[in-house]
DNA sequence: ATGACAGTCTGCGACTGA
C-alpha cells in the first residue's frame, strides 16, 4: 500500500498537478492539506476520473484537509477529539485496507505557529498536545496507522537550510520540537529518516528570492508511523522534482510504501 | 535594480502562510 502526503496550497489551482501525480505515482492513498476550499467545492469529478474518491474536511479560503483514496473510506473521524470550538480544518482520518489488515490513515494541517509571541503559537502547542493524546489512543488499538501531513515541524537542525536564521521561528523552537519529540517517543518512526539518514533534504522552499534553485528548504512534511505500520515498511521518499513543475505548490509529496494489500 | 512569492476574498489592497 502506497501512502502519500502532500501540501496542495489550493486543490483548485493545483488540480493539474493533482492529476498528474496521481498519474504518475499511483498512490493507494493520498493525504492532502491546504486544499483551500469547503468540502463540497472539492474537484471530485476529475478525480474521479482517474479512479479515485475523495474525504475532505474544508472551510472557506483556508486550511482543508483531504484522503484520496482508490479504495472508499471507512469510518471517516474529522477533526481531533477534544478541539472544542476549533472550527479550523485541520484533520481527518479513516480505514483503508481489506478486512483485518485495515490501515488507519490521517491527514494533518498542523498550525505554523508564526509569530511565537502571539496566540498562534499558543494554539500550535495545544493542537500538538490533542494530536499526542489522541496518537497515544490509536497505539491501544495495536493496528497500523499512519499520521501524515504538513507538520509545520523541522524536527531538527539537519532539516533545516540555515539553522540559525530559523533559531526561534515556530518551527524550530524547543516547545515545538519536543511535541514531536513525544509523538517519537511514544514509539512513532519517522518514516522518512529511517530511510534516509542523510541531512538537508527538504519537503518545502519558500517561493520567494529562488528558495528552490538554492535548495534553500526545509523538511516539515512527515509521515508518522505506529509500531505495525513501520514493521510494514518497504520505501519512504520525496518527490522533490515536483518542486521543479510550472506554478507549483511551495511543497512536495512525501511517501510510503507498505507490505500491507491496498484492497 | 525603481526588484526579485502566491494563495484567498473582506477584492485592485489586506490577510495568511512558512
Amino acid at each position: 500500500m502506497k501512502i502519500a502526503s502532500w501540501n496542495v496550497n489550493s486543490v483548485k489551482v493545483r488540480l493539474p498537478h493533482l492529476l498528474a501525480f496521481l498519474e504518475d505515482a499511483r498512490p493507494d492513498v493520498l493525504c492532502l492539506q491546504e486544499i483551500k476550499c469547503l468540502a463540497d467545492d472539492f474537484p471530485r469529478l476529475e478525480i474521479a476520473a482517474l479512479g479515485y474518491q475523495v474525504e475532505a474536511v474544508g472551510q472557506r479560503a483556508y486550511n482543508g484537509v483531504a484522503l484520496v483514496s482508490r479504495e472508499p473510506a471507512r469510518s471517516i473521524v474529522c477533526g481531533l477529539p477534544d478541539s472544542g470550538d476549533d472550527e479550523q480544518a485541520r484533520y481527518i482520518e479513516a480505514s483503508f485496507g481489506a478486512a483485518g489488515s485495515e490501515v488507519r490513515i490521517a491527514s494533518i494541517y498542523l498550525p505554523n505557529g508564526n509569530p511565537v509571541d502571539t496566540d498562534k503559537f499558543t494554539y500550535k502547542l495545544a493542537w500538538m498536545e490533542r494530536l499526542v493524546g489522541h496518537a497515544q489512543g490509536l497505539l491501544r488499538r495495536e493496528i497500523p496507522f499512519v499520521l501524515a501531513g504538513d507538520y509545520n515541524v523541522c524536527p531538527a537542525d539537519e532539516d533545516v537550510y540555515d539553522p540559525v536564521a530559523w533559531q526561534g521561528d515556530a518551527l524550530c523552537r524547543i516547545e515545538t520540537r519536543s511535541r514531536f519529540r513525544a509523538l517519537l517517543n511514544l514509539g512513532l518512526t519517522d518514516a522518512y529518516r529511517l530511510f534516509h539518514r542523510e541531512p538537508h533534504r527538504y519537503t518545502f522552499w519558500d517561493y520567494q528570492a529562488g528558495a528552490f534553485q538554492k535548495n534553500d528548504g526545509i523538511r516539515i512534511d512527515h509521515l508518522m508511523l505506529s509500531p505495525q505500520a513501520a514493521d510494514r515498511l518497504a520505501d519512504a521518499g520525496i518527490d522533490r522534482h515536483v518542486r521543479g513543475w510550472d506554478k507549483p505548490s511551495d511543497h512536495v509529496p512525501v511517501y510510503v510504501d507498505l507490505d500491507i494489500e491496498g484492497r
